[in-house]
RNA sequence: GGCCUCAUAGUAUAAUGGUUAGUACAACGGGUUUUCAUCCCGUCAAUGUGGGUUCAAUUCCCGCUGAGGUCACCA
């Protein structure tokens, strides 16, 4: 079966991780099945509306590859894609309820409505606006809200995630569908858009379940084929149990962007947070994930937002794109992560600093403070140097003469690679007389006086022997 | 309050009416010629609670508890 699926947000925003999934697995299954992804934007609200939001969505969809067949910028056949565009449309579908008998134009004052509701939140009893039905509406014309108007009966349903469900009758209400300014309510919407873009799964977070015996009933009295049903639960903020929204600090996708997160890590971080397809595979590329996504396999639970999980993901895919896609994908990936020292630097050194650097980064952004020293002379210090733990057994002068020692090896040595490189300093090693730990460390500090950095070998190649003997120089001429 | 949903280690999850309840992240310890990281090895750690059905329940049923959602002219 050919899915086609939508992503409806409204603009009232940026899309943060906390509702970027009802993007994701609509898309998924779109994908996987050969059937279409609808982008709608849900503007029908004009008071949140925020300008620029609809950017800023579709920069988010962008940026995880997450393309749509139909919606803003693309077209397609059931367009407008705006709902704010679509006012006749509603107003239609809206005509043949009051024709049928099954919505009336209501008049009733605001304030009326609230105090109905005080006294029904006084005796504790639900409230039912169909309790309170105006008894002659007038007739429905533009600038009266127009109610939907319920038969209430039970329903059974399937949802794709929670299963077989019911309600009772007490659940359905007369909605409004039409507001005062004309606009739809999402509630009428939805349904009519969703309907008229032949929509097959409609897949929202949990937070509808409740509605959905209203939406069957309109469904029913506009004699639509219901579409199925998926609730997707909710992801929970990292402290307490309240699902993620901005308030708990919920960060926007892109700016993952910016900390340095890779798409392809934040997809498979995203997808899986709440799916497994039940092997022990943690990996997957959106390839992967279109083939092996599937319904059924949504947990029914909230999920927690935890972060750790996507730095150590972000980890296996910078390392997995170095290692299969090549380096020059890893480098294009890292442009503007660079220490503001680098920048008169070239792309084959900067291609180089990274090649050996790249596996002991957690986020692109960490290339900031983990290369300044291939950019730039490190501030000597040689406090830090004879405080170092394998260093302050020794004393200043031996500092000194290993430094000399070292400065006159690498001076004399032939070529200079990571191979003969290692073969010198195994050679100051023996001659020496000293542990890797001591020596090593000295020359490593003295070149970067870094907390940590690459390998020496490569360190060394890769800064070349100018700047080595000069870095060392100035460290022994310090002390 | 009514209605609805959910419940396996700190986190994400797997599994089955019968296993030593598996895996990953995190934490902790160890290994690889310095550091940090990678990689490898190991340790810690879970079926919310009370009943029932059953030879056997984490799994099926009921109650309880806990958590969440919803009850807008917001979506």
């Amino acid at each position: 079966m050919k899915a086609i699926t939508r992503f409806a947000p409204s603009p009232t925003g940026y899309i943060h991780i906390g509702n970027v999934r009802s993007a994701i697995y609509p898309y998924l299954i779109a994908r996987q099945t050969g059937g279409k992804m609808i982008l709608r934007i849900e503007d029908t609200d004009r008071e949140r509306f925020v300008e620029g939001a609809t950017d800023l969505i579709e920069d988010t969809l962008k940026w995880l590859g997450l393309d749509w067949d139909e919606g803003p910028i693309v077209g397609g056949p059931h367009g407008p894609y705006f709902q704010s565009e679509r006012k006749d449309i509603y107003e239609t579908w809206a005509k043949k309820l009051i024709a049928a008998g099954r919505a009336y134009a209501d008049p009733t004052p605001k304030e009326q409505i609230d105090a109905y509701r005080a006294e029904c939140n006084a005796k504790k009893i639900p409230f039912l606006y169909r309790n309170f039905r105006p008894e002659n509406p007038p007739e429905w014309q533009p600038g009266i809200p127009l109610r939907f108007k319920a038969e209430p009966k039970p329903y059974t349903w399937h949802d794709e995630v929670m299963g077989d469900m019911h309600a009772g009758p007490e659940t359905e209400d007369d909605i409004i569908i039409l507001k005062k300014d004309g606009y739809p309510t999402y509630n009428f919407a939805h349904i009519v858009d969703d309907a008229e873009m032949g929509v097959t799964h409609v897949m929202r977070g949990v937070e509808y379940l409740s509605s959905v015996p209203n939406y069957l009933a309109l469904y029913e009295a506009l004699h639509l084929e219901r579409p199925r049903l998926v609730s997707l639960p909710h992801i929970l903020a990292p402290n307490g149990n309240k699902k993620l929204g901005k308030r708990d600090g919920a960060k926007s996708v892109t700016e993952y962007r910016e900390d340095g997160i890779l798409a392809e890590a934040m997809l498979n971080y995203l997808a899986c947070l709440g799916w497994n397809d039940g092997t022990e595979n943690e990996i997957y590329s959106k390839a992967d994930l279109i083939k092996h996504f599937s319904l059924d396999r949504i947990q029914t639970s909230g999920a927690r937002y935890d972060e750790t999980k996507l730095l150590w993901l972000n980890g296996q895919w910078i390392r997995k794109i170095f290692t299969e896609q090549g380096k020059e994908a890893l480098f294009e990936r890292a442009k503007g992560f660079w220490p503001d020292s680098a920048a008169s630097f070239d792309d084959d050194y900067k291609m180089q600093v990274l090649s050996i650097i790249y596996d002991r980064l957690k986020t692109l952004s960490d290339l900031k403070e983990m290369t300044d020293y291939f950019f730039k002379d490190p501030t000597v210090d040689v406090d830090a140097l004879v405080n170092n733990k394998f260093l302050k057994k020794m004393s200043e002068a031996e500092i000194e003469s290993l430094l000399k020692k070292t400065i006159v090896s690498l001076s004399n040595l032939g070529t200079w690679n990571a191979d003969s490189l290692q073969e010198a300093l195994n050679s100051l090693l023996e001659e020496t007389n000293k542990k890797p730990a001591e020596l090593f460390s000295l020359i490593r500090l003295a070149v970067s006086f870094a907390p940590f950095s690459p390998a020496l070998n490569l360190t060394l190649e890769t800064l070349g022997r100018d700047t080595t003997i000069a870095r060392l120089n100035s460290v022994a001429r310090a002390i």
